[in-house]
Order: C-alpha cells, then structure tokens, then sequence
DNA sequence: CTAATAGTGTCTATTAGACAGTATGTT
DNA sequence: AACATACTGTCTAATAGACACTATTAG
C-alpha cells in the first residue's frame, strides 16, 4: 500500500495495527521527617520518609503502594504525575523528576502495564498532617552490602521491609539491575520504585540543590547537614560540611529558640 | 461491585476502562569515528557518532530517525530495544540504558506514542561498514550557549542541524526542559532523544568506565583521551587525564605501528 | 633535522578529611 | 555547672591544573 503524501497515509492508518500496553505513573513522594529527641538537650532526629496508600480495591487490596494512576489521552506524560498529585495527595507545585520507566510483563496482574515512574521531594512542614484517608507516611531506613539491600518502612502503627539483590549488568562494572528477594507489604513492583529513587536522591543530593526542595525557608546548618547525612547514609565532618554548602546558604539575622544548648543562626537558600 | 478475593477480581476486571497509547522504544546509538588526519605525521581525529535510520514509510518518510519500533506485549520493557538492535542493526549484546520516556501528546502525528528511549555504545570497528540499507553513521558537534545548543549531524553525503531551547525547570537551578527550535530533518521529537543522550553521556563518561564501550580491545591513551575529550566537549591536560585513568587501563607490551611520530603504547580496560 | 605525539617530573592551587578548640544556650 | 550543639582554626592528605621537559618515530 503506498500513498501519495503523509495527510492521506494518515487518514487510512489504523491504530490498532499494534497491541497496546496501559500506562500509568508511580509517584515516589519522598521528605524529611522529625524525630522527638529523647532528651530536652537533644536535637531532633531526622529521616527520609515516603508517602504510601493503602490500596482499598483489587489487585493488592489492602496493601501498601505508591500514589499513582492511569496515564490519559490528552494529558503530556509530565501531567500525569502532576493531576495524580494534585488530586489524590493535594500536592501542588513541588519538585518533580521522572525516574524511570518500568515495564516488566507481569508487574501487574490485570494486564500489561508500564510505569513512568516519578520521584517528587515535598517540605512536610509546608502540608496538612493528613493528606488523605489511605495515605500514611512511612520513614525509610536500609542496609546495605555489595549484592543486597534490605529496606525497612516503619510509621507509628506499623512496620515493615523489603529485600532487594543487586545484579551487576553485563557490560559494566558500575550498573545494577534490581530484583526483590522478599516483599511482605508493597504492591506490583513498587519496592524497586522506592530503592530507585533512593540511590538517586543520594546520587543527585551532591551535585545540585535538590536538598532544598525538602527543606523549610529557614533552617539550622544542623538540620540541613541532619538531612544530607540521612540521604547519604553517613556521617559528615562539620567543617567539611560547611565548606560545601557555603555559597548555597545565606545567614539571616533570626536564630534558633528553646534548644536545650547553643542556639544557631538560622539559614536560608541562596539561589 | 465488591469481590471476594483478587482471583475473582480478575476474571471479572475489564482491560479497556481506561485508554491506552502505543508504545515504541528508540534507541540512539552512540559511537566513535575517526577522521583521516590532514598529514602523514598528525594522528586521527575522533568524533562522536550517531546512527540514524532514513524513513521508507509515513509519517515522515524520507526523513531521518533513530532506531525503534513497538513495544510488544509479551516482551519485557528493555528486551524490545534490545530486539530492534538485533533485527535492524544487526548489534547484539551491547551496553544499553535507559534514558528517558517521552510522552507529549502530539509527538507523534497517527495517534498518541510514547517513547521510552535508550542509549546503546558500540565500537564501531566491531561492526561490518554497512549495517542496514538505510541506516547511515552521522557525526555529531554542537555548539552550546546557557540556553541554546544547536546540534550538526554530518555525513559523507548530507549534513543537517537542529536546534533546542533549555528551560530551567521551576525549582531548580540546574534541571532543564528542552524545546525544539529548529529541525530540518528529523523525524519526531528525536532531537529531544539525542541531545538527552550526548548530556547523559557527558555527564557518566566521568564516574563510570562506559566509555569502554566504545573503545576496541586495544588502544594508546593518546586516542582514549580524545575520546574523553569528544564526549566532554573540551580538551583535557596529559597529565591529569593519565593519572585519572591510570587505574581503568593496562600497559601491554604491544606498540603502534606506523605513526608519524613516536609510537605509544597499546593498552587494555583494566576491570 | 623536523613535526608531531608519547610520556613524565614537578610545582602550585584547590579541595577534602581530621581533630581540637572555643562559644553559648537550657535546665 | 553540665550537657549538647554551634562554629571556627588549622594541619594534613589527596586531587586537580599547569607547565616544561625529554623521548621517539616517519619522512
């Protein structure tokens, strides 16, 4: 069949030449956490937490996933994440990167889904303490070994965790791919979303100011270095630290109140 | 409507509720050329180069594209570019990564396509000179201001450009969105495709050993280093380059032959 | 001999790591 | 006073940038 010019192919081409995937989007919603200190000189804890819902429908009823939904027609693939959180988690105008786009053949199983998967950092303080009837925000905390990873979930009513291997790509020394060991709580594959935006949120914390899409308008150097330790899953060195954030961070003339020790300047984001 | 467990669920569960787009996977193909050198004496001249497919059919026949083809439902998600490489380029068991998906509404004039796009490294001198019919090696240069690049496509034959527009994404300092300004003679948003995957490149060529990929089993670090310097898109100090890559390679004991100048050394990746 | 690249020594500048010290709030 | 954190000084180690020098081949 030939045609004359590209008008005519396309009013005879038919679109179902091919069978067709449905696509949805994942939405890792992921921010910092504080812990109550155990002691009035302490300062609080912090840790990465994520924001899961409970499924109330088939498949995976009553188990933990990621707020997510079906990709429309005439919606730009970037909006899709942007309606999902606008609608179901009330999030509006907070940072957004796609992830990564999964597409196993039995990731779910009503029938061939993929999922453009998307990492969103959100300031807790900025939001309501209950976004939405199913959704809980779960702190995140793993270990790790040169094949595996186990990560562990915990709010105050309940906890669990995942198990991932890792499998050195062939062709590379430096690229894995994932594949969960054990999964007692999560559904479809969402334990590999949640480990995916991890190692980039710890990947991209050192070379641009993510951070600061997670942080309040003005915070402690405490704080901020609390929160680089957590994604970087280390210890830093105060005066190194320092060093590094320098030109990200102005002083303003405000400090820090009812610390049980010296109280700090508080900062802010320089752009 | 309420089941008794997921089984009945999904007996009963309707695939069609929701539309589905097609799905297509792209592959930009990355490798190195080199150029007769003007003078007995001088070495060759590298660059980077990108292999593209001449369209036989609408939309956009007669124009050039990058690899690709449907997703099929019964294959995983990385396993579709993989068997595209096999069955069109004749490339198998390569280095290949995810680069990004691409979802705009129009992108695509038949119907609604989204592209989940990859990156391949070979070593050219691997393949046979002519892989397909239609496809032919384009070498790639650019020209990049803060919020231009204007990309050149060359080969024997044609030469062509593009240009793209970088929008700093609302919330940050350092993520762009690019826009196409112009294009002549590529088919679809496939200027999108092939700018991400040069940054991706530049960016990973510093913390991985991808670039190995593309080099032959032996090599100097003389033409290891304008490989670098291809691909970082600026010229680098002897020196500092051999003391960075010193660990990634090994001496062995053969040498060029035939240079107009003093001979190197062969060396090897070292993994 | 000359042009062109190979390969190394070394000095300097910058950045990162480590530790120790002083400062200052709350109870 | 004592604890906990804030904040800084400084020494050292490691890394990156720059330049200059010697070596070696084809023609």
């Amino acid at each position: 069949m030939s045609y004359k010019n590209e008008e005519e192919f396309l009013a005879h081409y038919n679109p179902n030449e091919f069978d067709r995937p449905s696509v949805t989007t994942d939405i890792l919603i992921v921010s910092i956490s504080d812990e109550a200190p155990t002691n009035y000189r302490k300062s609080k804890k912090k840790s990465m937490s994520i924001l899961l819902v409970k499924r109330d429908d088939y498949p995976f009823k009553d188990m933990w996933c990621l707020p997510g939904g079906f990709l429309r027609m005439d919606e730009e693939l970037e909006d899709a994440p942007k309606r999902i959180l606008a609608t179901e988690t009330n999030l509006r105008d907070i940072y957004l990167e796609q992830l990564y786009t999964f597409g196993g053949v039995h990731r779910d199983p009503r029938m061939r889904v993929l999922s453009a998967s998307y990492i969103a950092l959100v300031d807790k303080n900025k939001l309501p303490e209950k976004i939405h009837e199913n959704a809980k925000w779960f702190d995140v905390d793993y270990v790790e070994d040169h094949d595996h990873v186990k990560v562990y979930l915990s709010s105050e009513e309940e906890n669990f965790s995942f198990e991932i291997k890792k499998i050195l790509h062939e062709k590379t020394t430096d690229r894995y791919r994932f594949e969960i060991v054990s999964n007692a709580a999560l559904a479809f594959d969402h334990p590999l979303i949640i480990w995916s935006g991890i190692e980039r949120l710890k990947n991209k914390i050192s070379y641009t100011d993510i951070v600061f899409n997670m942080m309040p308008e003005y915070f402690t150097l405490g704080e901020l270095q609390k929160v680089y330790e957590v994604i970087l899953h280390k210890k830093l060195l105060d005066p190194a630290f320092r060093r590094i954030i320098a030109d990200k961070v102005e002083k303003t003339e405000f400090m820090e109140t009812g610390a049980g020790h010296r109280p700090s300047y508080m900062y802010r984001y320089k752009k």
